[in-house]
DNA sequence: TTTCAAAGTGAATGATCAATCACTCACCGC
DNA sequence: GCGGTGAGTGATTGATCATTCACTTTGAAA
């Protein structure tokens, strides 16, 4: 039907191997299947944030990305895989916006720098759907591959920001700490209330969406 | 077939209309249903906490609490309100670990208490069910019953903690970051790793089962 | 123009699961 | 012993979903 085959917009993707180099035809042609797992997985993202991973089906996903559930599997080699895939793509936005954020850094000390990346990651998450698939991720953790991709993903953003920063270990574990904090914030929807309670929990965070 | 009608063990459940106050009658009796729901709630702490929500089956449920599917649904009306039940069975609990903590702490400053608090906290989840199903009931809090369940607990054990401590708003909210940080450490299986980052994010985390 | 491989799909399949129903059995007051 | 009420179950239903398969379409190279 309206099959309305999106040319992988702006995605850079991590096209590693460009034996066709020559072959950087046009849009609206079809694109390989390499070029478009990257885009698959960011829809996934999308989807599963909305539902976790046994509340979101994979004609949810074929459907947000705007392709067959058939297709998918042609993708992905299942489900599983799949989620993986959006995790991995997650925790890569992340650690980009971190850098960003510490490149932005007007003070430049340690704890400056951890605050600039902190203010970054609000703004990042502002939409949602990267944090909720960190929090369903966890649910799910216990699924050995995912397990490994939530692991790898906290990983590398705790070696990220010791390192870009400079700060102290016990600064990272509160970097760390506070960002749950957040996730727990946002997904209970206690931002929006003015209860004494609520307040001690909100105080000082920088909601996304605020 | 083996029916093995299991006499409530142990379990005091909130009866609280006993207008058959007479009918103490002996064990190995029918329980009444009032009786059995709690009973069943906990069995539910404990099933959720496998799989959580959508990966569990009211049969998983109803085989953990010895009975038949069908029962489940005469004592709950639906898996929804079933969740419900466990979770606030889920933060009764942690409460009363909270205060039970606090009543064992040798130093009876806000600190102090605010620190036994945590310990008593951290022994109740060694057998992690409890901490799984927050997790859980965190993934699927866009369930507006299972959401407003969570805010439920959530404020009840915030203002218990900061009651009971005497502490500042900031050492509680700290309180709670770090429970949240807890809960990442295990779910994601960060507890047993020696790498250096991993370190970073256990540091001074009473972990169960350490 | 023909051809071939890769892109992409619609329609099954087989399993699983929430919820329901019709039923049996034990107890209690009479 | 009889009748009713509530405890408890096995079997079924209707829907949903991961995965598969057979099929069509497209683009470009020969």
């Amino acid at each position: 039907m309206s099959a309305a085959i999106t040319p992988l917009n702006g995605l850079t993707a991590s096209v590693s191997e460009c034996t066709f180099t020559y072959m950087t035809q046009r849009a609206n042609t079809l694109s390989t299947a390499d070029a478009r797992r990257p885009v698959v997985a960011a829809a996934a993202v999308r989807a599963f944030a909305r539902g976790g991973y046994h509340g979101t089906t994979i004609a949810a996903v074929g459907a947000e990305a705007g392709i067959s559930t058939a297709y998918v599997f042609k993708l992905f080699p299942g489900k599983e895989q799949l989620f993986v895939a959006a995790l991995d793509y997650c925790f890569e936005q992340i650690e980009a916006a971190l850098e960003a954020g510490a490149q932005a850094a007007q003070d430049v000390s340690a704890a400056g720098i951890l605050d600039a990346m902190g203010d970054a990651y609000a703004e990042l998450i502002s939409d949602r759907a990267l944090l909720l698939l960190q929090v369903h991720a966890q649910s799910v953790a216990d699924v050995p591959e995912i397990g490994a991709a939530l692991r790898r993903g906290l990983e590398r953003i705790t070696r990220f920001a010791q390192a870009r920063s400079g700060a102290a270990d016990a600064d990272v574990q509160r970097f760390i700490a506070f960002g749950q904090l957040c996730h727990l914030i946002v997904t209970a929807g206690i931002a929006d209330l003015d209860d004494g309670w609520a307040g001690v929990l909100n105080a000082g965070i920088r909601h996304p969406r605020g």
